[in-house]
DNA sequence: GAAGGACATCGACGGACGTCGATGTCTGGA
DNA sequence: TCCAGACATCGACGTCCGTCGATGTCCTTC
């Protein structure tokens, strides 16, 4: 709000994270920001076809069904999981990309200090 | 809350993160989940000497001296940056750790489809 | 010791989040 | 054609989150 005023330490060099930048990750991030939605794409991923249905996923918990596919939309809706169904069942499975977009945030320098 | 059932597909082999853990990682996320948390964490780990004041860190965003503050204390909080209060000034640092061990979990087998 | 500045804390507000029960939609089989 | 099951959506509830202005605490300087 009021005047930038002058740097009284270092003046932050220049290579950090771009405002843009970091509003496009943080939805990855919040995405994945829940023990629950962690499991789940763990759960995918590890899974021997890579991909997992519903009807599964929902057993490793104890929460209810609409709870699950909640969690199932928010991370389909951060481009983290794709979404196909098949007759009755609709399978899961973790887009590779999203994850090294965050990954990548943790190997670059923007945040790595060493 | 009903009977598990029996699986419809893949038995979702078990290699997948367990519970507890995810429930220790997911509140790091947490704290980075948020773009003005984000580029704080960025900044400091980009800066020359590996830290910066408070001062300077306000300068880059249009908020509040107590906003800052306040994501300064959660970042502190979930164990990614260190305090170093010296004279006047407050002076954060990132816990190279606790970044670490967030990446791991991208480029171990919990999350890395392929 | 009085004043001013750097930073933290407090209390409050609006909005977003996680969870639930109930209901809707679609598919496959009897 | 009708039913049962799998999954999504809806509406509601309590809680947490991001932000702010105001105030408190600590340190330096005069």
């Amino acid at each position: 709000m009021s005047d930038p005023g002058l740097a009284c330490c270092t003046p932050l060099s220049g290579t950090a994270m771009s405002a843009d930048q970091a509003e496009q990750v943080a939805p990855l991030l919040k995405a994945l920001a829940d023990p629950v939605r962690l499991r789940l794409v763990s759960l995918i991923a590890s899974s021997a076809t890579g991909e997992a249905c519903v009807c599964d996923l929902g057993g490793a918990f104890d929460l209810t069904q609409a709870t699950i596919s909640h969690h199932l939309k928010v991370l389909h809706s951060a481009g983290l999981l794709d979404r196909d169904k098949r007759g009755v069942w609709v399978y899961y499975a973790v887009r590779p990309e999203a994850l090294t977009a965050v990954a990548s945030l943790f190997s670059t320098s923007a945040l790595a200090p060493a």
